[in-house]
DNA sequence: CCACGGCCTGATTC
DNA sequence: AGAATCAGGCCGT
């Protein structure tokens, strides 16, 4: 077991970073939380400027490297706040979320949990990736509670469509057992999509069954290091459209093309303090309708 | 390129 | 109460 302290230079918000719907297997006790990254089982709790994390497999130094990594305090988020300042919805989203961090996400469970995500709802995802987990993911700790990892797409592709439907996925049993077997078989490289420009590893990854336009955006802007992605899902549409498009429809095209221009390389998180505004505060700021 | 309907499921609404 | 509706979409037409 070994535990350590990083000093934060930077807006940070613990419980809003992992409560703000980009990953689903953090789980609260008090002020703390608990989790698997990577295969690792965290409990991560911060103190006013300093993160505590404790790991029971982990010598010090390599979640020295885990833990700021997942955070990706190697963003200058105060710089990109600074960018994105000069528009007001964003900044006013910012306000009211200082310290969300976008989080660097293993790709393979990025994929997976977004490809779980589609037409379901937060707790429904949380029940069902945590059934994927309890069935089909490796033992993590020895001691109380037995955590498991997310499970590998060798395991997910074992295990079948009809063992991941009855686990309550519906019909999207089918998309990630095939995207599982694809990813398992090698035939598309996740990791290697890291270094890929946006455009080419985004058509990379609308190869697979079951990813479409927001779950690669998704799965981009969580886990492949492409913080220009601008994923657009329910809340999104409707945060753009009224206010930034006076209500008015909008395709989710020309948003895309609307987020480049607006917020340039760092339009993720703008996406990001975005969704999170609208699902916490509502419509809020548009007072018609 | 855009619009539309169907799709597992479960919670909420009328 | 039981039928719509909606939920962090995708896919085929």
């Amino acid at each position: 077991m070994s535990s350590i302290e990083i000093p934060l230079r930077q807006p940070f918000n613990l419980a809003e970073s992992l409560a703000s719907g980009q990953a689903f297997r953090w789980r609260r006790k008090g002020r703390a939380f608990t989790g698997v990254v990577c295969g690792h089982l965290l409990t991560l709790r911060q103190q006013g400027d300093t993160l505590l994390a404790a790991s029971p497999d982990l010598p010090d130094d390599a979640l020295a490297a885990l833990v700021p990594s997942y955070f990706r305090l190697d963003d200058d988020l105060s710089a990109i706040y600074e960018e994105l300042r000069q528009d007001p919805r964003a900044w006013t989203a910012i306000q009211a979320n200082w310290g969300l961090r976008l989080l660097r996400q293993d790709p393979w469970e990025a994929l997976a949990t977004f490809i779980c995500s589609s037409a379901s709802n937060i707790p429904r995802i949380t029940r069902n990736v945590a059934t994927l987990c309890r069935r089909y993911g490796e033992r993590v700790s020895l001691n109380g509670t037995a955590w498991r990892a997310f499970p590998s797409p060798g395991a997910l592709s074992d295990a079948g469509a009809r063992a991941l439907w009855r686990a309550g996925l519906g019909y999207r049993a089918d998309y990630l057992a095939d995207t599982a077997r694809s990813i398992a078989s090698g035939e598309i490289d996740l990791s290697a999509l890291r270094q890929a420009d946006y455009a080419s590893a985004k058509k990379e990854l609308l190869r697979l069954p079951g990813v479409g336009v927001k779950v690669a955006d998704c799965a981009l802007l969580f886990s492949l290091e492409k913080l220009n992605a601008f994923p657009v899902d329910r809340w999104v549409l409707r945060a753009v459209q009224d206010w930034y498009f006076e209500g008015g429809h909008v395709t989710e095209k020309q948003i895309h093309q609307w987020a480049e221009e607006r917020f340039g390389p760092h339009a993720g998180y703008a996406q990001q303090y975005l969704f999170h505004q609208r699902r916490t505060e509502g419509r809020g700021a548009t007072p018609t309708e």
